[in-house]
DNA sequence: TGTACATCAGTGAACGCGCGTTCACTGATGTAC
DNA sequence: TGTACATCAGTGAACGCGCGTTCACTGATGTAC
C-alpha cells in the first residue's frame, strides 16, 4: 500500500536546499540564513522546507556537519596525493589545503569557527567525530614526520608547563566520542605528535581566522605568501631539518 | 533665548546607553544588539535613543571605537606600569593585558574582531587611528627590546619572502590615516620591529580568537597557561635570550 | 486491466514576534525681556 | 519679579518589514486488490 517514492529526487532536493543555504551565506553572511530566504531562492514556499528539515536548527546542524566533513575530505585527499612524499612536504601541503578550503568556503568556515549563533549549539555527538577527522589526519602525518630522523624538537616546544597531561587527556576525552577507527589511530600516536598537532593547528588556524575576518590584509601585503612563510617558520621552530622543508 | 542644558546629565545618559548595549551583547551575543532591547532595559521607549544616536549604525560605530580605545588604554597602562622593567618583561605583560582585555570584554572583542556585521562597515577614518594606538604601543616596545643586546633575530623570522616591502608599506599606508604623533613614532622605528610586531600580534591574536570562540579549550586544558607558554615560545623563536624571558 | 486509496511534496493563509524608524505630541525647564 | 517662549528629553502610536512555524488543503503518483 505505501507508495514507493523516488529517493534520488528527494536527495537531490535535500542537497539543493543546503547548497542554496551556502550560496546565501556567501552573499549575506551567516546571519543572512533563513528558511524563507532559501525557499524564495528556490522558488518554493517556506513551509515546503519543513518536509526536509525539522526546523532551522536541524538545517544549521546539517550545514555544520557537511562543513567539517568538507575540510576533512579535502585534507584526506591531499594526504593521499602526497603519500609518497616526505612527511614534511605532506604536512605542509595538508596545512595549505586547510587554508585553501577556508578561503574557498569562507561562509562555511565562519559558520564552523566564527561567532557562535546565540541560542544554538550543534549536538556534539554529531559534530565531534567530524571535527576529529581533520585532527586525526594532522596527528598521524606529524607522527610519520617524527618517525623520520629529520626532526629535533626543541625542549620549549614540548614542555607545556602544568598542562602537558591535561592537553593529552583533553584530546583523548574528545576522541572517546569518535569512531573506534579514529580512537585506534590516536592511541598509537606519541604525546609529542599530539602536542605538535595542537600547537601547529592553533597557530595556523588562528592566522586563517585573522585573514578571513580581514584583519591580516591591512598589515600584510600578500596573505598567501605570508601564510606559507609562517608555515615554514613554524617547521623551523619545531626543529624540522631545513633541508627537508619544501 | 536658547535654553542652557545640563551637559553632564546628557553625557551620563549617553554612556548609560552604550553600557546597556555592552551588557546586552554579553548576554545575547553581538547579534542580540537592538535599539528596542536597549531602550527596554533602560526603561525608556526606543525613539528616545534617537536623541543620542542618529541610528543603529552610529551606535555600533561608537561601541567599536570605544572598544579599540579600551584595549589601547589597558595596554598603555601596562606599558607605563612596566616602564622600568626589561623590555622583554614589558612586552610580555602588554601581550598578557591584550588577552585579559579580550577575555574580560568578550562581547566587545567579538564586535571588533569577529564576524563582520552584514551591511555594516565602521568608517575607517574613526576606527583606524583607534586600532593603530595598540599597534604603536607594541611596535615601540619591540623597538626598545631590539635596542638591547638581548635579541638575535633568526634570519627566517625576518626574511618574509616577496612581502617584506609590501608589509612595511601596508602598515605605513594605515599610519598615514592616524595622528601625526603616531606617524612620528612609527617612522622612527626599524623595519625589523615592524615585522616582529606583525608576526607576534598575528600569533597571539589568533590564539585569543580561538579561545574566545571556544575552539582551544577542548584541546588544551588550561588556556591561561597555554597562552603564557606560547608567548614564551614565541620569544625564544624570535631569538630573545632565554635569561631575559620572564 | 481498472479503480480505490494512502502517501508524498508542496501551497497559501495565518499566527505572533521583534525589529528600525517616523511623526505628532507633551510636559518640564531655563532664559530673555 | 513675572511671564512668554524656545528648547529639550522623552512618549505613544504607527509604518512596513522579515522572520519561524502551524495548519488545513490539494493534486499527482504509485501500489494493492
Amino acid at each position: 500500500m505505501p507508495r514507493k517514492v523516488n529517493p534520488e529526487e528527494r536527495k537531490a532536493q535535500y542537497e539543493a536546499i543546503k547548497q542554496t543555504a551556502r550560496d546565501l551565506m556567501r552573499d549575506q553572511g551567516t546571519s543572512g540564513l533563513s528558511i524563507r530566504a532559501i525557499a524564495r531562492e528556490l522558488g518554493m514556499t517556506a513551509p515546503a522546507l519543513y518536509y526536509y528539515f525539522e526546523n532551522m536548527d536541524a538545517l544549521t546542524t546539517a550545514l555544520i556537519v557537511d562543513g567539517f566533513h568538507g575540510i576533512a575530505d579535502a585534507m584526506a585527499e591531499t594526504q593521499s596525493a602526497y603519500a609518497s612524499a616526505h612527511p614534511a612536504t605532506q604536512l605542509m601541503e595538508i596545512l595549505k589545503t586547510y587554508r585553501r578550503w577556508a578561503i574557498t568556503n569562507q561562509a562555511d568556515f565562519q559558520l564552523l569557527y566564527g561567532n557562535p549563533i546565540p541560542g544554538f549549539h550543534a549536538p556534539r555527538e554529531v559534530t565531534v567525530p567530524a571535527v576529529m577527522r581533520g585532527f586525526v589526519i594532522l596527528t598521524t602525518t606529524i607522527h610519520r614526520l617524527l618517525e623520520t630522523d629529520d626532526v629535533t624538537i626543541p625542549d620549549h616546544m614540548l614542555k607545556l608547563p602544568d598542562i602537558t597531561h591535561e592537553t593529552y587527556m583533553g584530546v583523548i576525552a574528545n576522541v572517546r566520542e569518535t569512531t573506534a577507527e579514529q580512537r585506534d589511530l590516536m592511541s598509537s600516536v606519541s604525546v609529542d605528535a599530539l602536542t605538535l598537532t595542537v600547537v601547529g593547528w592553533g597557530q595556523m588556524h588562528g592566522l586563517i581566522m585573522l585573514e578571513l575576518f580581514n584583519h591580516l590584509q591591512p598589515v600584510v601585503g600578500d596573505a598567501d605568501a605570508y601564510y606559507v612563510h609562517q608555515l615554514r617558520g613554524m617547521f623551523i621552530n619545531m626543529g624540522v631539518k631545513p633541508d627537508v622543508i619544501p
